[in-house]
DNA sequence: AGCGACATGTAAGCGGTTACATGATTCT
DNA sequence: AGAATCATGTAACCGCTTACATGTCGCT
């Protein structure tokens, strides 16, 4: 669903083909959104089914035909009721709390070293973001028809480094908490996690 | 995946049955991981097919048998390498910026309302979740055999409190951008939108 | 009489990914 | 000669959810 709300959002400013569609989801909101060919040639077909989008095949000398994708009179009402539906707010899920959780069998360095793995791959992740996403100088590159459409998009790349930094901070702060906590009572020296 | 791990921890502290299991998990974990009987069945039956549990019916009076299942010794040390390896840290992925994104051809006091009943949403989410996590009073009533197992799972209940203030004030600070957005030039007065 | 706890599951669907298939053209 | 670009898809799987099916017991 979310995919194609976005797919039907992107052929509302133009229509295109599937290939198209990929290489500008990637561009404009790959940062938050990554998605597949396959997804997105499926996705095409169940809004063609529901008829928010039309087709329209054109033909090209030596290579493969294209499908140009264009947004339905239904399809813009949906796109329409959609931008102005609030999302919901999903419940917290992580899967990487699990193991906070069930990690007291190991010892408090074990643990340690379990947040100072997850730290650092964490800022890589947020260098490759930083590096990754255009600056504002590239912006006028990704031709965006307005300042309005430039700084919505600049909120969504401000979100990426936000999160990452808040990911980062809350685990330095659990990490000294680690550092803090009583130790094993399972803990018998070297050879502990008698309980594993 | 996820789940499976969860279920084999939980084993490994005692064996039960699936209708135990989940209880034990909306319990235990269910403030970060919401899961489902099927989804546990499901599970269960994969694990044993894996070699990693072991069953054992047994034969009730007066209501159904139940299946008790306990972890083998591949099981444990699936569980012990699992418990060792550090987490991806998966990629930003949030279909509500999609909505920010493609939120241009609103006008500012249309964006602006859907950031603040998406805050409310998260305030109210925020509250639910202070009223429905046991408070550390609470705690010797779900049996924590020790201390550590205790401050383990009390790192898990502040992160969602960290975590949905971070999204609040990150949804505030938005807010304040959007009020003070460029007035889109498609905007036509009461009866804007026409991109739409 | 009706509901919730006890206890097991199946079937279908959802949104998504991975791997694979095809085949011409252009760039290096 | 080999890789990237253009352009379409299919099939199988993944983790998970929703809806449904079955049946007893104890409480109100």
């Amino acid at each position: 669903m979310p995919l194609e709300h976005a797919i039907l959002s992107v052929l509302n400013q133009q229509p295109m083909s599937g290939y198209d569609l990929k290489k500008e989801i990637d561009q404009h909101i790959g940062h938050f959104w990554s998605t597949t060919q396959s997804h997105i040639y499926k996705s095409l077909r169940q809004l063609e089914e529901d008829g928010l989008v039309s087709v329209e095949e054109i033909q090209q000398a030596n290579r493969p035909n294209r499908k140009v994708y264009s947004v339905t009179g239904t399809g813009r009402q949906e796109l329409e009721e959609w931008l102005k539906t609030p999302m919901e707010c999903d419940p917290v899920r992580e899967a990487w709390l699990m193991q906070v959780y069930f990690a007291h069998p190991l010892d408090n360095e074990q643990i340690a070293t379990l947040f100072e793995e997850r730290i650092q791959k964490m800022k890589a992740q947020l260098d490759r973001y930083r590096r990754n996403t255009p600056r504002p100088a590239d912006i006028d590159l990704l031709q965006m028809e307005n300042e309005r459409a430039r700084e919505l998009w600049q909120m969504t790349v401000d979100y990426g480094t936000a999160y990452l930094q808040f990911q980062i901070a809350w685990h330095e702060r659990a990490l000294q908490k680690i550092k803090a906590l009583p130790v094993s009572h399972d803990d018998r020296g070297p050879n502990g996690n008698q309980a594993l």
